[in-house]
DNA sequence: GATGAATGAGCATTCATTCAT
DNA sequence: CATGAATGAATGCTCATTCAT
């Protein structure tokens, strides 16, 4: 049985731990190399105790995903001011990386997997749309507010600025910094905000001029 | 025994029928799900085949990778030229996204793999690193020229518009658009290059203006 | 995992099924031709039982093989009355033949794998040397009772009677009589003390007139 | 096919090749770890090879026990000089850890095998059986001659004489010392010759006396 | 709720043996 | 004769999963 009904106080305890164990396995090993024994014996319960709470280890990191994704949401509603969008990006980019170094585990998970999985591709794919079509609506903005140049399609920009973003900080957080020169992550954070202003075209001076007052509401 | 010393012929063709049934299973269902069997049917040979010319799955891919990287070594030696900067940055997008689609399989299993195994993962690492170190070298020779703004670290700098196209390539290529509008290739390569050209500062008319005659020799 | 560190009564259980079965095996084909499949359906269990109490083959009869080393280490360590050596070696060697006896599996084993398994004659090695030190600790202290001759080297001499009564009794037990003829074990055993007394130059009435009141204290 | 017959001469140097491969795999490994490929490679032949000359390791084995008995028989039927004994023994028991050092690796082999192989286990009693009868003759002869003690039955004697100089020399030359002392080889040999007589009563003078001339023709 | 014993399907791997060249 | 490519039966071993206690 799965239900997570009519668990008592000890039974939801135990059912955390398994994932708190689960996480710091994917974190460590990855999910190829991740055994249901090993999670059991990482919480320091006995092989059987699993079943009583997930039916295998595809659906506890799955549970592991959503949990992340429901907190990647919430980022994503965060607001946008583009009426200055230099410290906007450097915010953004910053709470991006915190996510990220949050989450490491299983965000690389959700790499590793997605070439495997249908599910979780589905889920990351969906993931990845929602945090571009932010941005694409946030360039779009600035567009209309003349801050940004109109020469360049809004969404295509948006996946490629969002990949940056996205795989340098994979690189960096979920694979300790492979392929990266080691530099503070402040000063990673002030780099890819000059790339994001300047190529979209971003002049601080027209930006702060023409600038109206309203906010993205999601 | 594997990689047996004196192979004939047949031998050869067999080994490389090995070699392209691997790369196709990892193409359609990844490193996790390929088992040796799928392997030796796939290429319509017996079981026991598979071990007169590799030791294991593991082996296989890493070879695999081998004959990507070499190929990758390759391009990346390849000839950039900062007086064109924006037909060098074009030029460069379009080989690369064409190699990423020659080797989605194989691209595909090395993020996948490098979560799990530290050997893929240094090979990884060594092929970004390379692959960021020529972008870093142009954007060098950029700067002196006058055509890049200098205050940018071109070594970060590189590894983020590095990042940037190659984990836009993975999500194309590899993960069949996972996440992405779908647009043309070429309309991709053109917005990627718009960034890397304005992200840069390069400024056209001053790029053509003040471009010296010199090409990279590596 | 093996030698799983909390095993319930049941478990115990199970374990020494799978030993006695494997001995049985081994009685019976020797350890060339024992499967792990063998020792799991002749103990009525399936073929995965077997790892939750031991790694392989090799393992299980090591355990048997320290189980019989344990016995005969308690053997060797039984007092021997040189005052009387006629009755000392008559029983030592009535004991010695019921030892081989009950553990004639196990010995042959220990033979056959004695030639292929460095460990396993490494553990022969010293059983036999403890075996002969104690028959040559007993010979030197019947030269200094004057009861045997002290022409020859009781170190030698002891590994040869040794082996005269080992191989013996490894014929007769473990090799089902190969190569002998067919007596009673009285007999048999009453033979070989006559070999052991007159070879090594007793003498009864001299043993019995200047046998002084020492008896071996190790 | 493995009909000898209609060998050419290099089919027949190939053959011995194979044998003396075999041997030597047999001494230093074992039957238990030879593999064909082994002998072939050994050979420096291919896996194929085997197969014209032989139809398996078993065979290959057993052709070399059969080389070996043939000697055997050969020693077996060497003359032994009951009037002078204490040379007699001497000597044949030279001559029997010369032969055991010579056929070391078979006779391993053939007590290995002989746990596991009914043909095998044949082979050896067999020829046991003629080693002891042989002895058990001169001892008889030795008692009709008053040189030897009468009241121990001469068979079982010389399975125990035997079985200590046999166990003797396979723990020296096929064992490798394994159990014993570092002992000269003619040190060895003496003390067991003086076992062997003073066991069996033989009065040196008494047997110089009476000895007559009859020695025996098998 | 928790335990750990037992199961058995699923794969990897080895190696003797055959056979076309 | 010799080669080495290919086969496939035989086994070992792992691990998710069930279930009696």
């Amino acid at each position: 049985m799965t239900e997570q009904r009519t668990l008592t106080e000890k039974g939801r305890e135990t059912r955390l731990r398994l994932l708190r164990s689960a996480e710091q396995l994917l974190a460590t090993q990855g999910y190829a190399n991740m055994r249901i024994t090993d999670i059991t014996s990482n919480a320091g319960l006995s092989a059987g105790a699993f079943y009583r709470y997930f039916t295998d280890r595809h659906q506890i990191t799955l549970e592991l995903m959503r949990e992340m994704i429901d907190e990647m949401a919430e980022f994503i509603r965060s607001p946008f001011d583009e009426s200055d969008p230099k410290r906007s990006v450097l915010e953004s980019t910053h709470k991006y990386f915190e996510f990220y170094d949050e989450h490491r585990a299983v965000l690389g998970v959700l790499v590793e997997m997605s070439q495997t999985d249908a599910q979780v591709a589905a889920f990351w794919d969906e993931t990845k749309r929602a945090f571009y079509a932010r941005i694409a609506r946030s360039l779009r903005r600035g567009v209309r507010l003349g801050v940004i140049r109109d020469d360049i399609d809004p969404q295509i920009a948006a996946e490629m600025l969002g990949s940056m973003t996205e795989f340098y900080a994979f690189q960096r957080f979920a694979m300790n910094g492979s392929g990266l020169t080691d530099v503070s992550t402040a000063d990673a954070t002030r780099t890819i905000a000059e790339i994001w202003i300047s190529g979209m075209g971003l002049n601080e001076q027209d930006a702060q001029r023409s600038a109206p007052d309203d906010t993205e509401t999601d």
